[in-house]
DNA sequence: GTCTATACTCAGATAGAC
DNA sequence: GTCTATCTGAGTATAGAC
């Protein structure tokens, strides 16, 4: 795999978690990599198929970060933490989640594309549902809290990108102290 | 207020809802109400101003329609529900929060818009404290449990968007049952 | 194998027609 | 007061140069 085609990947995860999904345009990707933007369709048949190939490689990236941090720290409430702070650091380099601004303009992805963020929601919904396998005295059955969980995370990262008090994340680690227990 | 200007915005919310907020440009506007793209700016000054406005109706009319379905409703867990259905409806027409779709683009909103999408955001959590003051037994304290509970059901209508299944906002119910006696 | 010239469509915006 | 012709630049994509 060529350089010049991380470096768009790389470039493009980072437009559009910084900005939106238009933001990732052939023309930008190609200026900031010093090739023009027809020679972007080189290294990528279309853009559905570089979108399509983004979320796979936020998918790996994503549970490899989030593996490393919870590597050590076996309590379920250490481990909630630890996804915390991997969305506060988003929040902290003015990052969304990339599964969340696809989402937003879900109407323009391809089959594939759509399947692929699916996926991500599907295996993080599953982590959290692992982690709570292992805690006990839960106020609500585990398939529940594990979805409210999922979708407060990203909820708070999505409406702290307006809000300069950054809030709402810094509400749901005050929630997942309460939460569990230890 | 000319009945062109009312349906141009009516047009321009919908399709930010349904698709995103690329998806209501002067070109789309103006075909779907039968004149040029440029005659729209005889209505809009700009593009920005069109979308400024956009979120001081779409709060307005949120409001409205909450308020409605709170009439005769008096208990925290009733009141609560309602807003949930508020969402809940929205996911069935296929719609995301207006506000949602503006902060996954937030880079380029004016800093008008951005303070009319902080005010949105900023008052339904106002108006979800205010339902959490008349309730007791809270597990956390209110304000931030109203950030929490702002959080997933943005956080959950956006996730449903690539998911046929649409279960999150079905697991907020199931909590905000449990988390309000009554 | 890598990249560009070029084409075509669509974006926002202005100046001016009626 | 209402609308359009037209400008300029950005978007994806193809055919072909090196």
């Amino acid at each position: 795999m060529s350089d010049t085609r991380n470096q768009l990947k790389q470039l493009a995860t980072d437009q559009i978690r910084r900005e939106n999904l238009a933001a990732a345009s052939f023309r930008e990707l190609g200026k900031a990599a010093g090739i023009k933007a027809s020679s972007v369709f080189y290294h990528f048949q279309s853009r559905e198929q570089l979108l399509a190939e983004l979320v796979r490689d936020y998918e790996a990236d994503f549970f490899a970060q989030l593996a490393e941090r919870c590597h050590g720290s076996d309590s379920p409430k250490q481990r909630l933490l630890a996804l915390l702070d991997l969305f506060k650091q988003s929040q902290q380099q003015g990052k969304q989640c990339l599964c969340a601004a696809y989402g937003a303009s879900s109407h323009e992805l391809s089959d594939d594309s759509r399947a692929a963020v699916q996926q991500f929601f599907s295996r993080l919904e599953n982590w959290i549902l692992e982690v709570l396998n292992k805690a006990s005295l839960l106020p609500l059955p585990r398939e529940t809290l594990a979805k409210v969980l999922l979708s407060s995370l990203e909820g708070a990262l999505l409406i702290d990108r307006t809000n300069i008090e950054n809030q709402h994340l810094d509400a749901i680690r005050q929630w997942i102290n309460k939460l569990v227990s230890v």
